[in-house]
DNA sequence: GACCTGCTGCGGCGTG
């Protein structure tokens, strides 16, 4: 039978009404995978390429062809990580469903209470709901979970590498599990995603214990044609990037204006120096502004009106952040540009995902590298070149089509910590031995053994923590604190946000930025692309009042370390010994990489991996990424050296160190014990991470940011190649 | 050396 006639009949309807001649290959795969069998899937297919409608065609026609005995609640679950895409998805959805008798709920912070309490009293059909709207559920409605859930037939995450390793994805995948034990069946899971890593790892994530079971369907290549160019730019060196900027600027202005596209600035910072210069540039040449800013300390008013103008057909380009990089509907966009080296592979393919949607269109992603102007006591960091060379990499990593996998060892132990109070929240109390199951055996916390576990409750039982306690029985409580925790809203998300001021002039909020800017009345500013004079600070109800000005400097927004992933430093090296000159590179970018395979080899790092660039300095080639780098780091930290990180390389000062390099790197190789002073070592980076003992702070830092047993292999591996 | 994401229940007030 073919897919389309193993739909319902009103989903056949749909489709012809929607003028579709035929269902794409990856959707009939879709069609057939959902109806002959019950698997776990994956869908994984390019941006805007239909998958919605490959997952929900066929589970809708089940909900419409299923004679069963209901056992109530809502049909089909989507969980998104967006309010913006769960209103997107609300609208596509309820195209589909309108001529069917299955309502389509939206249910997050900004769905008005009467229409969630209407669906709560009434659940049935299609419920679109975020992670943290899912765990108020279980905290406040544990008692109604069954009722709610228990018909459910099948859960489909969108966006599904956003919710796979961080740790709004443990919550996830923990209330996955939790839905199942509590209405006592199993309820098919379906992700859908464009940018996937390792496919077994994302298996393993999406179905634990059944790995193997989850279905893989993959849209063949679109075919689309790629036009790549990386254009190198050579600043003063003496710290005034300004004329350098002007230029990048300059050439956006002249290539981008007239279409639709999105820069990706790098930080907020950058996002509205280059916003600001390209405003300007508009208003001299007497043209209709074009160019604005886009990142997440804008006013939602401002990002709305930047989105609208986006889908509104007049050219636009917005200078944005991450917030343009997941897959809420902007319409079609000519090129990206991305200013600076990315972080990740995976980031810069969602961000190129985002040109070329359109069938002949090409897709286009413009880079572009400053790198310092070199000068006689330059350093070796700005000789290597490193954030061209790593872009470079990056680029022919994203190229061979290759992303950053899940990292499957992490503790969670934030996160941990989260869903235990609200498992207890749930049930209003739960034995050692049943949280241990549902989290450690059959959720998602499966590196953390009966041991960590109980030393954990512990901790949180001790009395300094006094998050929960135990009743006479043995049942686990939750404490005075932990019960002020989990009753105020703020509990339901796993991930923690600064503290930060509201900017606002005449009475209207402009945005927020973080409270550590220091401001005075008079302060000048630039931000949300337009120029500021601070009038008033309101220290206590965070307000800072401002009116426009002529001139001003961004404020400093802040942010955490990258990591950066072994294959992408790998793949640096290999292009500091490669002759080959990537075709996408422009003249400039050609001579920069030029320069650096020559200092390279002129610093001897073709034939060693330490090398001494002054007085009890050196260099060491660690041909790490960010977690070895790190791990190095710390063990030399131990030893008395002062060390700085930089990509793939380690710079050490050994003049106050008592051990030579090469012996505190050859005992690190024969596994001597290493006293790290994690006192000094930053642990908490986490919500939760506050409620940790030290020792349990170390456990979590060294299964996800250090990898302590690495160690040995790391300095003999340095230490092989002198 | 970075970015992003999310949020309930209820009391008080104004309006029809």
């Amino acid at each position: 039978m073919s897919a389309f006639d193993q739909l319902a009949r009103p989903i056949q309807k749909w489709i012809r009404g929607q003028g579709w001649k035929e269902l794409r290959k990856f959707q009939s795969d879709a069609v057939h995978a959902v109806m002959d069998a019950s698997n776990d899937l994956i869908i994984a297919a390019a941006t805007a390429g239909g998958k919605t409608e490959a997952a929900f065609l066929p589970l809708i026609s089940q909900v419409l062809e299923s004679d069963v005995a209901k056992a109530g609640g809502f049909d089909l679950v989507y969980i998104g990580p967006l309010k913006a895409l769960i209103n997107d998805q609300t609208r596509r959805l309820e195209g589909i469903c309108d001529s069917i008798d299955l309502p389509v709920v939206p249910w997050h912070g900004d769905i008005p209470a009467n229409i969630k309490e209407r669906a709560r009293r009434n659940p049935r059909g299609l419920l679109l709901i975020t992670p943290e709207s899912l765990e108020s559920l279980f905290v406040r409605r544990g008692m109604e979970i069954q009722r709610l859930f228990g018909g459910t037939n099948a859960v489909v995450i969108d966006e599904l590498h956003t919710l796979l390793d961080s740790e709004r994805g443990i919550q996830l995948r923990s209330l996955l599990t939790r839905l199942e034990l509590a209405t006592g069946h199993g309820i098919r899971r379906v992700g859908l995603s464009a940018t996937l890593g390792d496919m077994e790892l994302t298996k393993a994530y999406l179905r634990p214990e059944d790995a193997s079971a989850v279905k893989l369907i993959k849209a063949e290549h679109s075919g689309a044609e790629l036009r790549l160019q990386l254009r190198g730019y050579v600043s003063g060196g003496d710290g005034d990037d300004g004329a350098t900027t002007r230029q990048i600027a300059g050439h956006l202005f002249e290539k981008l204006r007239g279409s639709n596209n999105l820069v990706f600035a790098g930080n907020r910072q950058q996002v509205e120096i280059y916003a600001d210069r390209l405003r300007v540039m508009s208003e001299s040449a007497h043209l209709p502004q074009e160019f604005f800013p886009h990142h997440a300390s804008l006013s939602k008013g401002h990002r709305e009106f930047v989105e609208d103008k986006l889908k509104s057909g007049n050219p636009t380009t917005a200078v944005c952040t991450s917030t343009l990089e997941l897959g809420i509907d902007i319409g079609d966009v000519t090129c990206v540009a991305q200013i600076g080296a990315p972080f990740s592979v995976a980031a810069l393919r969602q961000r190129l995902g985002r040109s070329g949607r359109r069938a002949g269109q090409p897709a286009i992603l413009r880079q572009y590298v400053i790198e310092a102007g070199l000068s006689s006591n330059s350093s070796i960091a700005d000789r290597l070149r490193l954030g061209l060379v790593r872009t470079v990499s990056m680029t022919e990593l994203l190229l061979e089509g290759w992303c950053e996998p899940p990292k499957p060892h992490s503790l969670h132990l934030s996160t941990l910590v989260h869903q235990i109070l609200s498992i207890i929240a749930e049930r209003g109390g739960a034995s050692a031995q049943r949280l241990f199951v549902s989290l450690c055996q059959r959720g998602p916390f499966r590196t953390v053994d009966q041991t960590i576990f109980l030393a954990l409750l512990r901790n949180l039982g001790s009395h300094d923590v006094a998050l929960i306690e135990q009743a006479p029985d043995g049942m686990l409580l939750l404490g005075e604190k932990g019960e002020k925790l989990v009753e105020h809203y703020s509990f339901y998300a796993v991930f923690s946000t600064p503290e930060e001021y509201r900017l606002v002039c005449d009475g209207k909020e402009i945005g927020t930025i973080p409270v550590d800017n220091i401001l005075v009345p008079g302060t000048l500013l630039i931000f949300s692309g337009r120029r500021w004079q601070v009038i008033e600070l309101h220290e206590t109800e965070k307000i800072i009042l401002v009116k426009p000005a002529e001139a001003g400097i961004p404020p400093k927004f802040g942010g955490d370390p990258g990591d950066i992933h072994d294959c992408i430093i790998q793949r640096m090296f290999m292009l500091y010994v490669d002759d080959n000159i990537p075709v996408y590179l422009d003249k400039t970018a050609v001579e920069l990489l030029t320069e650096a395979r020559a200092q390279f080899e002129h610093l001897g790092f073709e034939r060693t991996s330490v090398v001494e660039t002054g007085e009890g300095i050196s260099w060491i080639a660690t041909r790490q990424g960010s977690v070895g780098n790190l791990t190095l780091m710390l063990a030399l930290q131990s030893a008395g050296f002062k060390v700085q990180l930089h990509d793939g390389f380690l710079e050490v000062d050994g003049r106050k160190s008592e051990l030579p390099l090469l012996q505190a790197l050859q005992n690190f190789a024969e596994g001597e014990a290493v006293t790290v002073d994690w006192d000094n070592a930053n642990l908490m980076f986490e919500k939760f991470h506050p409620y940790l003992s030290t020792q349990l702070l170390e456990l979590d830092a060294c299964s996800s940011r250090i990898e302590i047993e690495r160690l040995p292999q790391i300095a003999n591996a340095i230490l092989a190649n002198l």
